[in-house]
DNA sequence: GCCAACGTTGGC
DNA sequence: GCCAACGTTGGC
């Protein structure tokens, strides 16, 4: 089982959008690394969901119920259709009760080597399984790290 | 709105 | 192959 972290701006489709439709076909990657990555994703992967830009925090966790398979959005995208561009489609598991802020993970000093601040730019990426048991338990209701860190 | 980080493009 | 210019992402 690996993890995984996917940035999206809430105002562009955020969590509840994501929870209504049940099911997101994650499309529109268009950076090398991020594209490695989601062929990397496996079936039953869990993923953290990050709403960047606005109130950025870690707000819900998804499952890989579809692997890498070609973005059907590049046909409309001229130029793009050699590289390779994939998509994976993501299912929603659970909303966290309290929403890990980027804010918090930067103070959590068993969090700084987290690709969320080593690599800010990167829109799907790797999540240690140590990385991503701790920011669950932050998100849980009346975690301790929440009178901690706030 | 500004700016830092960083990826891409194109001239040479 | 180098590098300047430019575009995009995303935090603040």
């Amino acid at each position: 089982m690996n993890y995984w972290l996917v940035k999206s701006e809430p105002e562009t489709y955020g969590w509840h959008h994501f929870t209504q439709q049940g099911r997101a076909i994650w499309d529109g990657v268009r950076n090398y690394q991020a594209r490695n990555n989601l062929k990397a994703m496996k079936r039953g992967d869990q993923v953290l969901f990050y709403h960047s830009v606005t109130n950025p925090a870690v707000v819900g966790l998804a499952t890989i119920v579809q692997e890498a398979y070609p973005d059907p959005t590049v046909a409309e995208d001229p130029g793009a259709a050699s590289k390779g561009w994939v998509v994976v489609e993501l299912e929603p598991l659970m909303p966290l009760d309290n929403p890990v802020s980027l804010r918090h993970i930067k103070a959590e000093p068993l969090l700084a080597a987290i690709g969320l601040i080593k690599q800010s730019r990167l829109s799907v990426m790797p999540i240690r399984v140590d990385e991503f048991e701790l920011i669950l338990k932050m998100g849980a209701k009346s975690s301790k790290n929440d009178h901690e860190l706030l």
